[in-house]
RNA sequence: GGGGGCGUGGCGAAGCUGGUUAUCGCGCCGGCCUGUCAAGCCGGAGAUCGCGGGUUCAAGCCCCGUCGCUCCCGCCA
């Protein structure tokens, strides 16, 4: 190299007009007039528009015809404004371009596959094996500056509140609770397997036991299941702990965090605290624990309503235990074609939802297919338990309890939308509390909601022994718009709790101990009451980009098949490997 | 584990109920042009239609299988 840079391509301005200077980049278009001649030259501040004028360089003009798309160079050149009516509001450096004096060819490129500042329709498959042009361009470029800068302001917050960073290990003990496990093995260590971590869970709670007292970690974790768009298999969270805290405690400092970020990232101010909801009403207003409550259409209960219905699905979905519940669409009558109200059927067909009914409050009576069955009496308590006035629409789906949430929830967020209810620039944070301490499992057994970890609400704890699926917890799940990013509890900090949780979970004693023995040893050593939580960072930086694929915010993301198609992960080893591993593959053959 | 979508020159697409040399745009290569900015004009090269089998006189188009990408359900303590 020759010429060394003095200035980047998105810096130079009106007032750097006469500066000799030095840039470095890559080609980004080449436009030829036979006379004079342009490039675009670009890199990761911006783009510069470099000038070929055979007055001024003619050696240069001469040569200018050799660049191509992604060649490297170093221009050296004059700033000049640019004439008059000639300038590119598109362009932050559009008021200036650089007149050619030499340039430096620092590397040719092969034709690239697809544009690279346009890439957004190109299939996913050529764009991720070469992924490192994808990320030449500027949107990508963008989203891993943005994230590296948030990233930072999050490790800087919990910094400045005293909590201490600590690395915790990747190489861990499996355990096949919650997801399933990454498995390394190693050759000191023949016949025995590392997991890589679902998440720092455990390790946290002893560096509580240790007396850290506020830790936190920006923490890469696995777990090997299907992928989803906002789902890879290795992904990053924002884990903290504290200790001699409770719940508020850990609510009231992620508040502060985003109340921050918020300021910092979008100079919004938000109001605190953010709204909380329990999860037994978050469940019957909006048929999941994560609501979108950037807009209303609450879900309301009508089972009792149509107990006693003459149209058969509602009165016998009540009959068999099950619901009939009701969103009312305010004023959609106009906005809701036939189309649009027969297609929700099949958009429930995901969640076991049989049908939706409808009712379209017309000006001159109820439209629909259904209120013929009803009973005057019937039709007078809807429409009052409804709130139903004319030009509104109540949509029904009746079924098991999970399959009227379920449905329920995915229209009313497809409503949202469709009507227009949404504001796109609104961040509406809101905490969910109150979980189950447990679910249960396809045999009615209990099985953790939160994790096994999680202590119930001290209130609860005689409920234990004669009602557990009653039990609640001090658990916290903080929802953006619909989107669960975050989640945490107040731990159990007493041994005899924990074992008493293990074994409701019917983990055996001794099982507990092979698996989790070092932290029931180590909570009889004087473990500090202790809450704490995670970010799924990932999702934050989709929600804060704006964008609803996971890949466009994790620089190497792997495929649906959890594959890298850059770097070809995964793929076979040496059989000199494996013999150093002890190991033998044996493909068991599925039927 | 299940369901849906996609796979045609480097990229994005078209290809009607199967029928002569597979169409268009961008890009690429060459030429012209002193002001463009995802420039314009002229010319050119480039695909056997993801792969394998089958039906048919004839398949990009139909059938079976397979691979890859993608969205969703299950799963994700």
């Amino acid at each position: 190299m020759k010429l060394k840079r003095t200035h980047n391509c998105g810096q130079l301005r009106k007032e750097d007009a006469g500066k000799s200077i030095v840039l470095n980049g890559w080609v980004e278009n080449y436009r030829d007039h036979g006379g004079v001649a342009f490039i675009d030259l670009h890199d990761r501040w911006g783009l510069t528009q470099i000038v070929f004028d055979p007055q001024v360089a003619p050696e240069a003009h001469a040569m200018a015809h050799t660049l191509r798309s992604q060649f490297v160079v170093a221009v050296e050149g004059e700033v000049r404004a640019r004439p008059e009516g000639m300038a590119n509001a598109n362009l932050d450096t559009g008021d200036i371009e650089v007149y050619v004096k030499s340039f430096e060819l620092l590397n040719k490129s092969k034709t690239p596959p697809f544009d690279v500042q346009h890439s957004e329709s190109v299939n996913a498959e050529t764009r991720l094996v070469h992924r490192y042009l994808d990320l030449r361009g500027k949107q990508l470029q963008n989203n891993m500056i943005f994230r590296s800068k948030v990233t930072g302001m999050i490790r800087n917050y919990f910094l400045d509140n005293d909590f201490v960073e600590v690395e915790t290990p990747i190489l861990q003990k499996s355990t096949p609770e919650g997801a399933r496990d990454y498995l390394v093995p190693s050759r000191v260590n023949p016949g025995m397997f590392y997991a890589l971590p679902q998440s720092p869970q455990l390790f946290k709670q002893t560096l509580m036991i240790s007396g850290f007292d506020r830790y936190f970690q920006i923490a890469k974790c696995f777990r090997d299941e299907d992928l989803r768009a906002d789902r890879q298999p290795e992904f990053t969270q924002v884990d903290l702990e504290m200790s001699f805290v409770d719940r508020d405690d850990i609510i009231s400092m992620l508040e502060g965090l985003f109340k921050k970020l918020m300021k910092d990232i979008f100079n919004k101010d938000i109001a605190l605290p953010f709204p909380r909801l329990s999860y037994d009403e978050s469940m019957r207003k909006y048929g999941n624990d994560k609501p979108d409550l950037r807009f209303g259409l609450e879900i309301v209960d009508c089972s009792d309503v149509f107990a006693d219905s003459g149209f058969g699905v509602f009165k016998n979905a009540v009959a068999s235990g099950g619901l009939v519940r009701c969103i009312n669409l305010k004023g959609a009558a106009d906005k809701l074609s036939r189309k649009d109200l027969d297609e929700m059927t099949p958009y429930i067909k995901p969640y076991r939802g049989k049908g939706v009914a409808w009712i379209k409050m017309n000006a001159d009576g109820p439209q629909s297919p259904i209120v013929k069955f009803f009973t005057e009496e019937e039709s007078k308590a809807l429409y009052e338990r409804m709130g139903a006035e004319t030009g509104d629409v109540l949509i029904f789906v009746a079924d098991k309890e999970k399959v009227v949430c379920q449905s329920l929830a995915a229209l009313r967020l497809l409503m949202g939308e469709k009507l227009g209810l949404i504001d796109k620039n609104e961040f509406n944070f809101l905490w969910v509390v109150d979980f189950p301490l447990f679910e249960k499992d396809d045999n009615g057994r209990p099985t953790s909601m939160h994790h096994p970890f999680t202590a119930p609400r001290p209130e609860d704890e005689e409920l234990l022994d004669t009602d557990v699926f009653a039990v609640k917890t001090n658990a916290y799940d903080l929802v953006l718009n619909g989107n669960e990013i975050g989640g945490g509890s107040v731990r159990i900090h007493d041994n005899v709790m924990q074992q008493k949780i293990f074994s409701l979970l019917g983990i055996e004693e001794e099982d507990a101990k092979l698996k989790f023995g070092f932290l029931l040893e180590a909570l009889q050593y004087g473990a500090p009451p202790h809450a704490g939580l995670a970010l799924g960072l990932d999702r934050i930086m989709m929600l804060f980009i704006g964008t609803d694929s996971i890949r466009d915010v994790i620089a190497f993301p792997k495929t649906q098949k959890a594959t890298c198609m850059m770097s070809d992960a995964p793929g076979p080893v040496e059989e000199s490997q494996l013999e150093e591993l002890s190991l033998e593959i044996s493909m068991i053959s599925e039927e």
